[in-house]
DNA sequence: AATGAATATTGAGGAGCATCAATGTCAGTA
DNA sequence: TACTGACATTGATGCTCCTCAATATTCATT
């Protein structure tokens, strides 16, 4: 996945009526589509998971990979991928990295879906 | 894509709580990517779209090929996988071949994602 | 400074996917 | 039966992406 020309969610959906109310223009089925790939792979749904269902809706990488069972280069990157796409937030304390949920991101893309 | 354990919306998000209310299993985040990855996909948002906005919700290939711009076997393509993956349906009436959307299924993909 | 721990980045291998040209299938028609 | 039109399938090509090992970076501790 190339994620030079990355924008986060909040820029895709700021405006724009749901998928099914008009034909949607090609630059904006671009920008959904990205989202949408963004949380579209096992690995990033679990951690988008665990992460919100962790205390303090936080959790640092070292409580990420033994969960879901990938190396940590590979966690890091799917980390890099869900915050790049506007999912989670990052802030680094000490050595270790946490990751929350960014609110309203999801529920941003859920509205697009929706029918009427 | 390998559409073999392809399974419709409906029964992915038959049960479950949405995706931020407690760790997912592996399995159900395997079922959720599927049906993500079927509409991360600006061909097939677009066909969705155009089939939502047309008269009756319904439109035939012959309807689609020109407006999505992608030659007939790759639209094709694109209205089988999302068939495969329960968001349209399929009816053959004489040669023509009309697709429309599956009611429910954008919304239950939706709902899963929103938070609390 | 040197060491160790946590995380990120790089590079590579292999699987998956989008796309098209060519061909196949099937219904309607002459 | 032959032919035409609408759509589906097959096969090939090139690109995208997931994953890991190796390496780099960054911060705290000694």
């Amino acid at each position: 996945m190339s994620f030079t020309n990355m924008l986060p969610v909040s820029d895709v959906v700021a405006c724009c009526a749901p998928l099914t109310r008009e034909a949607m223009t090609a630059e904006h089925a671009d920008d959904l589509a990205r989202s949408l790939r963004a949380i579209a792979d096992p690995a990033r749904l679990r951690l988008i998971s665990i992460v919100a269902a962790s205390a303090n809706q936080e959790a640092c990488v070292c409580d990420l990979i033994e969960p879901i069972g990938l190396s940590q280069p590979t966690v890091s990157h799917h980390l890099k991928i869900l915050t790049d796409a506007g999912f989670l937030s990052r802030s680094k304390r000490g050595t270790w990295a946490f990751y929350r949920l960014v609110p309203g991101a999801l529920d941003s893309v859920a509205r697009l879906l929706v029918t009427a």
